[in-house]
DNA sequence: CGGTAAGTTGAATCTAGTCAAGAAACGTGG
DNA sequence: CCACGTTTCTTGACTAGATTCAACTTACCG
């Protein structure tokens, strides 16, 4: 049913274990533990209870919506298979997409707090969600304690996600934020078992530049600059990555954010951060010497 | 000791509850649950195990790194006086600030996941933090499960907060993000019992214009520019609000952000997303009909 | 085959960045 | 207490980059 929609079977998103032992026909069919943590790619040392059936999936059709911001909150949901939107929409009407959430990710963690979803996420595809009401969660990990680390992982991987997300907008110009949202599209899909250079997208150029906090135009230009410069190669929503350094490259001459969008970087503490670590004063700021030779590199 | 530092104390940045019970002077003093879910304007409803005291106190002097990117995670930490920024790091040298935490605001959560933090938290002020190591707040929600929500909902908080950080990023221009800024700074002082239109910075314009994703020059002349227009006055880094309807009005052209910066905002669901709810064909974007009234309001 | 949505491209405008100079505040030591 | 250097802040002129408006092309879906 999942597999066979589009003429593109390589280059689509969808479920990465095709044969995960699970009905996926029906609404309603159930899944385990252990296949939410699989899902998160989180292990939890404790197998006695990951074997334990307890949550139910829910598929969502394109366009359809899985929750509104301003309702009332319950749930959790981890995508199982296919793409959806976040959508932020202040009451005068303009929108914004915080994130595109895929195989793995969480969405809804933004209503915890509140008690209602602050974003309202639509679905870009005929897609499934894991839905895992908190109160659920908060049983199981009554039971087996060693699950207890995987929501606040999931938050704090989300955080990070936001985090990176902030940086990219405040930071990066339009041709960088569109590298960077190329570069971790492909590392996504390419954790997911997917071709890393090539896929083509679910959202279209406003909802790209939604997300960058660019116009459609914008995100349209930037594509055919990287496509000219034969880093990548575009054909409407088809997306080949020719040259990934050169992309990486585009975000900020030399080094940088490799690792800063891939979904688990590196922990590696800068040299720079060591060299500004002469306290007093605050040093922390106005340092600019040491970048700007690393940039002719 | 911590009140008697500047010639401004009602503008100053500090303790909210200066008569709070707790020892306060000298390092690993201790801090109870109880204070703790206080501190965070979190209610846990088990009252039996709030009053054990459990995590221990740091003071950070003015400039003084908390933690440094990359360190290895233990410990989260709650601000509970003074004033941080959390600064990304690449390694290429650029820094952006991720924000600016203050009395009651987590810090170290980015460093749940991949078990190292991931932004370095310097201290603006003389300030001190509560030191809660993970460990020791996942044993005690093993002892008083009614804990475990507290965590939940704190991440959550920070989730909602960079969100809304991405919003501003991505969606505002230069005066627009100064304006947020401002409000979201008068929000928190005024919760934390200060005034809410009369206060003092306690970081440079480049700090801010960091965080905010502009330059230092904007960042003044944004300020300069609502000084001029009478919605606030300027005096280096003593900022008063005079007209906080108009500042909000600088966000969005009539509505809008007023509780999208405000810490607890109203649930209220839009009527736009109402009338966009006809489902298929993905009406979630490019609606656009009914703000431009809205606007002229 | 035609209508609609999506994407591309160009020219003009506007916003924020850059470079640079100067003013105000702060800290230190004489 | 004042002179000094440093840092921070402000302001101006110029430039680079993104938005806007618009025309046009291309895909997609009955």
């Amino acid at each position: 049913m999942t597999a066979a929609l589009s003429h593109h079977d390589a280059l689509d998103f969808g479920c990465p274990e095709p044969g995960a032992a699970i009905a996926q026909e029906h609404e309603g069919a159930n899944v385990s533990v252990r296949d939410l943590t699989r899902l998160l790619h989180i292990d939890c040392p404790d197998d006695a209870w990951l074997a334990r059936t307890a949550f139910a999936l829910r598929r969502v059709h394109e366009g359809d919506a899985l929750v509104h911001a301003g309702d009332k909150f319950h749930s959790l949901y981890v995508v199982r298979s296919g793409c959806f939107k976040t959508v932020y929409t202040d009451f005068s009407g303009s929108e914004q997409v915080l994130a595109f959430p895929m195989c793995g990710d969480l969405m809804g963690a933004d209503g915890i707090d509140s008690g209602h979803y602050r974003s309202t996420a639509v679905s870009l595809d005929t897609s499934e969600v894991v839905i895992v009401p908190l109160a659920s969660l908060s049983r199981l990990v009554y039971e087996c304690p060693s699950l207890e680390a995987l929501l606040y992982r999931v938050l704090s991987r989300e955080l990070v996600r936001v985090q990176n997300m902030a940086w990219t907008l405040g930071t990066l110009g339009a041709e960088g934020r569109v590298a960077a949202f190329l570069l971790s599209l492909s590392a996504r899909l390419g954790a997911l078992g997917y071709s890393r250079c090539s896929f083509n997208l679910r959202m279209t150029r406003q909802e790209i530049g939604s997300y960058l906090g660019l116009k459609l135009e914008t995100v349209s230009r930037a594509l055919s600059a990287l496509n000219t410069g034969g880093i990548i190669q575009v054909h409407q929503r088809c997306i080949d990555i020719v040259d990934a350094d050169a992309l990486r490259g585009v975000i900020d001459p030399a080094a940088c954010a490799a690792e800063c969008i891939a979904p688990h970087p590196a922990p590696a503490r800068s040299d720079a951060a060591d060299a500004a670590r002469a306290k007093k004063a605050r040093p922390h700021f106005a340092s600019g010497p040491a970048w700007r030779q690393l940039a002719a590199a």
